[in-house]
RNA sequence: GGCGGCAUAGCCAAGUGGUAAGGCAGAGGUCUGCAAAACCUUUAUCCCCCAGUUCGAAUCUGGGUGCCGCCUCCA
């Protein structure tokens, strides 16, 4: 199994540190505003992530926080007159409900930014006490950047560089801040503040912890000192990431993860789809148009690691796409004995411990009989594809050949069996493959009956009593109970 | 200005040394009273440009062009 590893730009072996157990901490949401694809890209990706490693028969402790604390969601409160609390509660709700309808599994923990106020404090003046953490004459924290030999080796970025080579443009208010600061680069681990209702005590005053001693707070106590995986949107390498790493080093002595897995953004006409741009597409508003499938089978037909352009033709040319995948599962019986891993996926939320590994799996299939090695040498070609870095756009191709065999082939049996098989695979990568043809509304139902009386009284007129008794017949069967008044005038009722 | 990434058919996209996966669209066919759907077959002599390394390059090296992201505020 292959890993491209942001720390050392190339893929490296996985090997996670404690056996068959993995540890994986993934940056989630701040829960300020709704979310959108590009959020929905990270829960896919990682999704995938989780589902694959635990086909492999790895345990996957798959933690996602929820970052409560922040400057945003503080002055949403105060725009809505609603307090932090609320606004984060009612936000970490709905991305909850879309994650769960994109099918995505469900963090084993979801820890919150305000649970661990506590351990991030004692996070802090740990800092202090070795020296890498200094209380600046506000009272803020900060951390002391040039104190860490390995400042920047995860962005590639040096220090003489991060001191020469900010943007003009872009710095602001740096004088006032190097009253505070020993050196500009250096950034808050706690901040003094007592305007708003959302402030916390703590032995250098009121205030809020900064924003990357929360990740490195909750890695500690939820996980460990040292993680297999820590994964984040691309964005987040600098700073954040390498802020974590900083903190997390210095106060523990060893690496904080040892793979930095990070995605690419959604790009809308070749920008970053961001809520700070205001050319995003919200999750809900996608699901209301797209199934699950489709949105999944537009972001992961993408290498995870290059940037997706969002496009309504992208999104329809994947429909058209999970349309063919599932037309070719029509040769499914309905009677299939399925394991409850395949089909419990449907309304509860579904934990990494729940998901099949490649022995059950295996067990399963071998239920069906197929007469040559074609799902032998599919098992492999998948595997190989995804063991490569999560090569999902390679896998999913393999589906769609897997998809012609089964039209291909004529014995039914056989094609059967390579039906399970795709739909089986297709779990694996998230895939739900159910019949989504819309049911007929009851408007259009009633306008249908209607229908079928008026033909039948073109038979009735025409004194084809054969046809139109046999018409009101077999709607009766139906429970249509067909009524004729002496003119033409003919009317039904439910039964 | 610094660092990083990307550039492959009409569109999306995989592929990091051995002769271009896959999806959508298009073309031809099967089926069909007609149509639609479905299925089958087919679609890049070539991978932004130039030079080089190599028996061999989309893939490596150097140079160029274009696009994107990050760069001490907020997170």
């Amino acid at each position: 199994m292959l890993i491209y590893n942001t720390f050392s730009n190339s893929k490296e072996v996985f090997v996670p540190i404690n056996g068959r157990n993995v540890l994986m901490y993934v940056c989630g949401p701040t829960v300020y505003d709704l979310s959108h694809l590009g959020h929905a890209r990270m829960g896919l990706v990682f999704d995938v992530i989780v589902r694959y490693l635990s086909y492999l028969g790895y345990k996957v402790n798959y933690t996602r926080n929820i970052t409560d604390i922040d400057g945003k969601i503080v002055h949403k409160a105060m725009d809505l007159n609603l307090t932090s609390e609320q606004v984060a509660r009612f936000y970490a709700n709905a991305f909850a409900k879309e994650m769960l309808a994109l099918n995505t599994v469900s963090p084993t923990f979801e820890p919150k930014a305000t649970d661990y106020l506590p351990q991030m404090i004692d996070f802090i003046q740990s800092l202090i006490d070795k020296g890498y953490a200094y209380v600046s004459s506000t009272g803020d924290v900060y951390f002391n950047c040039k104190q860490f030999k390995e400042y920047g080796k995860l962005a590639k970025k040096n220090l003489n560089e991060l001191l020469s080579g900010a943007r003009s443009d872009q710095v602001r208010s740096q004088d006032e801040l190097s009253k505070y600061k020993l050196s500009p680069i250096d950034f808050a681990l706690w901040k003094v503040c007592d305007i708003h209702e959302t402030v916390w005590p703590s032995p250098w005053g009121m205030g809020r912890p900064g924003w990357n001693i929360e990740c490195s707070t909750m890695i500690k106590h939820v996980l460990g000192e040292t993680i297999d995986i820590h994964g984040g949107g691309e964005d987040l390498i600098f700073p954040h990431h390498e802020n974590e790493i900083a903190q997390s080093q210095c106060l523990h002595d060893k690496p904080l993860a040892n793979f930095w897995v990070h995605n690419n953004f959604v790009n809308v006409k070749s920008q970053k789809m961001s809520k700070s741009l205001g050319n995003f597409t919200t999750i809900g508003d996608l699901l209301a148009n797209y199934s699950s499938d489709t949105i999944r089978l537009f972001v992961l037909q993408n290498n995870y690691r290059h940037p997706v352009d969002f496009s309504p033709e992208g999104l329809k040319s994947a429909r058209l796409g999970v349309g063919r995948l599932i037309q070719s599962l029509s040769s499914l019986e309905n009677n299939i004995d399925w394991p409850d891993f395949l089909t419990s996926h449907a309304q509860q939320p579904v934990y990494p411990s729940l998901l099949p590994d490649k022995a059950k799996i295996i067990n399963f299939i071998n239920g069906f009989s197929f007469n040559n090695n074609d799902h032998e040498s599919f098992v492999n070609e998948f595997e190989e594809a995804m063991n490569n870095d999560f090569n999902t756009a390679i896998a999913i191709s393999k589906l769609f050949s897997l998809s012609d065999k089964i039209q291909a082939e004529s014995d039914l049996k056989n094609k059967q069996s390579l039906a399970i098989l795709l739909k089986t695979y297709a779990f694996i990568l998230g895939f739900k493959l159910t019949d989504q043809t819309p049911k007929i509304q009851a408007n259009v139902a009633h306008d249908l009956v209607n229908l079928v009386i008026e033909l039948r009284n073109f038979s009735r007129t025409s004194k084809d009593f054969k046809q139109s008794d046999y018409i009101r017949a077999k709607l009766l069967e139906l429970g249509i109970e067909v009524m004729d008044s002496s003119k033409d005038k003919t009317s039904w009722k439910l039964k």
